[in-house]
DNA sequence: TCCATTTGTCAACGACTGTTGACTTTCTAA
DNA sequence: TTAGAAAGTCAACAGTCGTTGACAAATGGA
């Protein structure tokens, strides 16, 4: 008999979400070294202390935080000439969209100095982009060069629209993403390819 | 008469040069916020307060830290048909050559969490990679969108290769670069476009 | 009502940070 | 040789950081 969820939601479940709700804000925002135990504790108009009592320290707390389901649709059912199409779509809705956190900017925001981020994000390929790819990938042998190509246009895309950004790359229309980007995906799944 | 530089390459030249190479060595690797003033000195074997003698500040001294001059070729002048290739080649002359220094990498590992290494990455792009691609590009409006997709792609391949470390974007030979990116910024720079 | 557990408050710790000023050593020009 | 500038050393400052432990308040079941 194992109970994973006991029925009362009691208050310290609250306290511990909005630890965790500011916590995923501070670190989207301003990475794992800007955001301070004390400036989300503040945030969460609750004692320093408490954020170290709920999670054990900071490392375990951004742990928490780095949570990322991207939900890939998988390519292998939908029009094989819509691959690229669909990628950047669900791209859009995962930045954009109000369903999906902001796991992703957590990750990214902070990989470049953060060596745990960088693992995740390397995880994140590995577990949740990668196998989609290959799933549709021609040659199996190159599915991880297609997923890796793949990765470095979209994550690009994200550091310069959302992190980074600029100007003419926040001021692209979703329609115009899709038509310009889609393509690029498209070819990198299942276009012919190098040897 | 202006003489920018007198003969003498005094003692003070040298420590200054060192110091400036340690810390273009420690903030490429480590992030401004990863790399310290006393890291900087114990890397040039002097102490920390002549790093802040040298340069005034912290922020001084990433400033000059940060400097990229990218020498792109002028697209103008070759073939249109090897738009792409050209701009992929010097993208990994300068990641990779020994000429170009650590700046880009200086400047995009800090970009994410330091607002200005994110302002001086814009600047970057608006001053140097814009005028490149506006040159070409066909009608002269689309100059700002064509230049922010192909920075998004050499961006997104930079952070996957060199910062992130992604493990089938770092295997890929300049070959597989050239021939599967070469085309994309070429579609992205001279391609027939979404209005 | 009473007591034990939970939840929250407060002050402080040691470590690290950028930066400063007083001091000594070294070099250079007269 | 000597005075003055340049270069380097050292200890300490004020601040922030993550983390801890002692203590008070609130809660909930008996």
């Amino acid at each position: 008999m194992i109970e994973n969820q006991p029925k009362k939601p009691s208050k310290s479940d609250r306290t511990r979400a909005q630890i965790l709700e500011a916590a995923r804000l501070l670190f989207a925002e301003h990475g794992y070294d800007g955001a301070s135990i004390r400036d989300v504790a503040a945030h969460a108009s609750i004692d320093p202390a408490m954020v170290i009592r709920y999670f054990r320290s900071k490392d375990e707390l951004f742990a928490r935080a780095a949570v990322v389901d991207l939900q890939l649709p998988a390519l292998r059912v939908i029009d094989r000439t819509t691959i690229g199409e669909t990628l950047i779509r669900r791209f859009l809705e995962i930045w954009e969209g109000p369903a999906s956190g902001p796991g992703m900017a957590i990750l990214l925001r902070s990989a470049t100095s953060n060596e745990f981020a960088a693992e995740k994000l390397r995880d994140v390929f590995g577990n949740q982009v990668r196998p989609v790819v290959a799933a549709v990938a021609d040659p199996a042998a190159d599915a991880d060069r297609r997923a890796g190509l793949v990765s470095s246009q979209l994550l690009g895309l994200a550091m310069c629209r959302y992190l980074l950004r600029l100007p003419p790359v926040v001021a692209l229309s979703h329609d115009e993403i899709i038509q310009n980007v889609g393509p690029t995906l498209q070819r990198y799944v299942v276009g012919e390819d190098v040897s």
